[in-house]
Order: structure tokens, then sequence, then C-alpha cells
DNA sequence: CGCACGCCGGAGAGCGCTCTATCCGCGCAG
DNA sequence: CTGCGCGGATAGAGCGCTCTCCGGCGTGCG
């Protein structure tokens, strides 16, 4: 920029009063004389001003931004740290998280500050970002479950709220989805439905969300009289929902339903039961689940078992925001429960 | 936190050196005795200290960090902005950019600021963010054409780079695919295949890019004596690559080679085609754009003309920072070139 | 009529850092 | 022996803002 950036002093010579006062109109606080508020208003009117908020930031001890943190286990290669982050993005599941925090951050002019932590270097910058003030808080979205962040950010006393519930216990506010529930809701409709032969492809067994949902699943069933499940596990992705449905059909021929861990690995599924005859919904019953947009991408559009994750993910902004404000100072679980939404599929 | 955060004057106490001392070597600047440097660093270990980013921005008069702007046209209302965050990311092409930007910001410990801008008060909020200098520039994906956040930035003089050429001229550097190569080598391709009646599925012609892919197409067509070329104009989605490939199908059952103006159409198109009983590639020559995660994603592999998403992104980053630094000045156009990536569908 | 109190604006002390100007001590030339 | 240059450390002046005091003035009540 050629010309220094107007400041407060330059206000308040413009208006003719003090840079207290132009302060407190600027953050409307205390009662300013509605005529001085409006001389002042002018002022910044015609100087063009814009408050430095390093300044801002240097007083108030707050840097009004949080850091969205998608983490990792391990400790990859800086190389693979790209392909890391073009990952995440390729799971519609990730976007949602973005539009539900952006949905509750932007009314109060916050925008996230984007971070992956996949190796110790990375975790280490973290914490390290927020120990200088450059952002308040994380909202931390791991995408392995031994991921070791929430405990570094948990030991070092920052404000941090995770997505779903870390495997070791740590003294931190989760949101979470009741999974085995979902599952349960899973199964009882594929069983309201007709079906006599369910079977699953569950989500990586690392993950204890994937866990909750088969668990979820089997329970319910095995109540209904059928203690035994076939089961394939993918790993959240279209391919490898196609390989375990092939797998699935290969040993099980008669199979009539399967309840798949997301709707990326139902829509494989739909797939190869469609290239080897069989019709979706009428010969085999799919149910998916997250109820992403991979959910009505696609013919033919999924049952599936909708996971508020924008909700969630605004509630995860929420809860940041009160740690951070000090209104909420012990850690906090928010579960949300599932909803089955009926569609084409089944 | 319970107890302030030490500063700058803790570790010169604690090292017995002045605050200017510790700054030196904290910044790894000028001359320091390498005996006292290591006293300092032993201080600043024992003492814990993080350097306060906003009392340094203050005076150094930069943020270190730049914003990522995901901007549209036109005036969305609230509601609808969460909505476009999620449309934004269900695309492939989005992951690459953050992945790219991603990959040339971490080495220099910059992390970039989210922002979405497809409204007026959004567009404003990110030329005040910027002008409080809370980012040191800013780094735009538009969505549509006639975006006038570029415009808006020029006139704040602050510094940006582009994702694509804006269509009204704008003194901004911007990074953009030789959308017409990547056109014709679709076409030449499909013709040394043995093409005789190939169609295409263009993008939304409002966007500059779909029109030059689809330009460069024709004319290379043309050029081979081929005048006539059936289009369908799809949105980028899968479902409209769906229902596009259908209407051509409807109108012209004889096509035997199929260009799709990115993946996700080749996609849909593919799934028309196979729904309709046509093999790819035996029957149909499919090709894509982009070689996105879509283009491997499914069964058959895509071939596709590649934009290099994550080269283009980095290529962003890069100006932006010279930008920033003064080294560079000028506005600056850097285009790539489009390359044909043989696979199965082809 | 005097006093206390409330309301509103101003003065000024920092927040934690960088960076320039300065100073100190030492070696060496005059 | 003095003066000078220079490497190396320090002192201190801000950067632009917030916020606590403080003072002045108007008002209501005793």
């Amino acid at each position: 920029m050629s010309r220094q950036a107007p400041t407060l002093e330059d206000v308040a010579r413009e208006a003719g009063v003090s840079r207290a006062t132009v302060s407190r109109v600027v953050n409307g606080v205390r009662n300013v004389d509605p005529a001085i508020q409006e001389l002042v208003r002018q002022a910044i009117e015609r100087t063009g001003y814009a408050p430095n908020r390093a300044a801002r930031s240097l007083v108030t001890r707050r840097a009004e931004t949080v850091a969205l943190v998608v983490s990792g286990a391990g400790d990859t290669s800086d190389e693979a740290q790209a392909a890391f982050a073009a990952r995440v993005f390729a799971d519609p599941f990730f976007g949602r998280v973005v539009a539900g925090i952006v949905g509750r951050l932007r009314p109060r002019s916050v925008h996230p500050v984007l971070m992956f932590a996949e190796s110790a270097a990375a975790r280490h910058e973290v914490v390290t970002y927020l120990r200088q003030g450059r952002a308040d808080g994380a909202l931390v979205v791991s995408s392995h479950a031994d991921d070791p962040l929430p405990a570094l950010l948990a030991g070092a006393r920052l404000p941090a709220v995770l997505f779903a519930r870390p495997v070791r216990p740590v003294p931190l506010s989760y949101v979470d989805l009741a999974h085995r529930d979902g599952g349960r809701l899973a199964a009882e409709h594929l069983l309201a439905r007709g079906c006599r032969r369910p079977a699953t492809i569950c989500g990586p067994l690392a993950v204890a969300a994937s866990q909750e949902r088969l668990a979820g699943f089997r329970d319910a069933l095995a109540r209904r009289g059928l203690p035994y499940v076939p089961v394939a596990e993918g790993g959240f992705t279209l391919d490898s929902g196609c390989a375990a449905m092939t797998d699935l059909l290969a040993e099980h021929p008669d199979v009539d339903g399967v309840f798949a861990a997301n709707d990326l690995m139902a829509r494989g599924a739909c797939q190869v039961l469609w290239e080897h005859g069989r019709r979706v919904p009428e010969d085999v019953a799919v149910v998916g689940f997250d109820d992403s947009t991979a959910a009505v991408t696609g013919r033919p559009h999924l049952t599936t078992v909708r996971q508020p994750v924008e909700d969630m993910a605004a509630e995860m902004a929420r809860l940041l925001d009160e740690h951070i404000h000090g209104i909420r100072t012990e850690p906090t679980s928010i579960v949300f429960d599932p909803e089955l939404v009926v569609r084409d599929s089944s």
C-alpha cells in the first residue's frame, strides 16, 4: 500500500474527539452522545478507517479466530501431506463439516484457519500456533482413532473441541453420533422390509464409529433371531464398497439386504449389484449411512441413516466458543441421534 | 490459561540478557555470540516461550497469513451460504486446490484462512478482513464468471491472485489453463481412436473455461472435416452428466465418442451409456477433463485431459507471496498446459 | 442553595514485540 | 598513550489499540 492506513488517532483528529471516544463508538461500548457518534461515524467514513486487528488482539489477548484442524495419526512425509489434504476433501463428509462450522462462525465474523496435522511436526505446529495466540482455540476432526493431537492440546490447556469421542479419554469436549443406534435403525428397517439374509459392509474397524455401527446392526439382528451376519470390511471409499460387495456376493449369492457404513460404499454396492444383475431395491435392499451428497447423486437415491454433520459441526463451534469465553469450563459431550431417511434403494 | 504466558522480557531476565538480544536469536538475525545464543535458547526452553504474534504483527505490519477465498457471484442469502460451502467441497476440484496451496504454504508455516464470498456482505467482509491486516493477501477461486470480488480487491490495492482469468480485465495476477488446447487434445484423441460421430457434454456456458474447452474441441473437429458436433450442456455434476448423456443418446443413438468437460460428468455419461447397453470404450469412447479423483474412482478408469490443479494452486501461492513482499509488482498471468491421460474409457 | 451522584469524554498507561540509535569494550594504528 | 573502528549488546521509542481512571458538568434531593 502506498500511504499509511488511517489509525484511530487520525479518525479522532478528523472528528475532533479523543481516541478513546472513537474506540468506544467502533466497539459500540458505553453511552456515547448520539451526535458525537454520528460525527465519529462520518469521520470513519471519510478516512476509510479499518481497525488494526493486531493492535486490538495485543490488548484483548484474543485473535477472534479458530483453527480448523484435520488431523491424522502417525508421521506422514511432507509429500504425502498434500495427498492427505486431497483425500480429506474427496469425502463429502468433510465439506459438510466445513459448512456447519462456517455457518455458525460467519455471523460472528470469524473465519477458520485451515490446518492439517498428520505428522508430529505438523501437530507441534498446531500447538505452537495456538500458543502464539494466532487462534483462540481448535476444532479438531481426526481421521484416525489414535490421533495424538487431542492429548497434546489438552496438555497445553488450549481450548479445543473434537468431532467424535477420542479412544483414550482426554479432558476435551466433543460431539458425536449414537452410531450404535444408527446401526440398529438400519437393521430394523431391513427387517421390516422383509429381508431375511442381510449382510453388511462395515467401515475400517480401526475407527470406533465403524465398530459401533456394526455392533448396533448385529445386536438388532441378533435380537430378532439372526445371529450370523456376513460382514465385509471397507475403507469408506467407493472402490472399497465395490470390492466388499463383490466379495459378499461371491460368498453369499442369496443376500437380500445390505447395510453399508457410509453412502459412498453403498453407492459402490449398488453398482456391483446392478452389474451382477440384481435389482435394487427389488432383489437386494441397500441402506447407506451419513445422508451425504453421495446419497442423492446418481441412481437410485439411497435410503440412509442420517448423521446431522452440519448440526454437529455447528455445535462444535458453539462449544468452543463457550470454552474460549470461559462460559463453559468443564469438558462436555453432546451426542446426536441418527435418523433413518427412506428413499429408493430399499 | 491460568498463568500468564511468558514474554520476551521473561526470557531475557532468565537468560540475563536484554529483550533485544532474545528477539535477535528468536528471529535468527545479525551476529549474536554463539555462547549467548545457547544461553537464550535454553532460557526459551525453560520458560516455554512462544512469541506473541499480535505484538509482532503490530510492528512488522504483516500477518503471515493469507486468505483462501471461494467466491461466487450474486447475493446469496445466509442460509444458502452453508449450502454453497458444501457444494464447493463436493467437487473434488476444490480439494486439489487446497492441497496445492497448503503444499506450498506449509513449509513457510503459513496457514490459509478459509472464507466464502457469495454475497455482497461476505465480499465486503473479505476486503475488510484484509484491510484490517488480518491476512496479507488473498487467493481467490471464483465459481462464477462475473464475480465482483477481484475488482473490489484490485480497487482496494490489496494483494490477490486469481484462479482463472476474470472475464472483465482486472489488474491482478492469475493462473489459468489452456482450456482450448485441452478440448483439442480430446478431439484429436477421439479421432485417432477412430471415432466418426463424436459428441460433447460441455460445462455451463456461463463459465469461460467451458466455452474454451468446447471451442477447442469443435475447432479441432472442424479442421478434420467434422463441422457439426452434437452438444449437451451440463453443470459439472454427476447428475447433470447423466441427464446430458441421456439427451445425447436420444437424439444421436449412433454416437461413438463423448468428450465431457469434467470427470464427474464423464462418469455420469459412462453410467448412462452402460445402462443403455453401450460398452465403454468398445461402443463409445469417453474422455473426461481434469484428471480428478473421480477419474480413477469407479470403473472404467477415465481417459481424461489433465489439469494440473495442484501445481496451479501452488503457483498462485507463489505469486501471491511475491506480490506481498513487493518482489513482483506488475500483474502476471501463468497459463498451464493440459495433458492427455489415456486410461480405460477410450 | 449546597452537595452527592450519574453520565460522558479525555488522558495516559500499557499490551509484547521490533528496530534504530547508542554505548561499551577491545584491539590496533598513529 | 590516545583515538578510532568495529563487533556485539542494550536502551528505549514506538506500532495501534483498549481500558481504567479521572474530571467536568448537569441534575435531583435534602
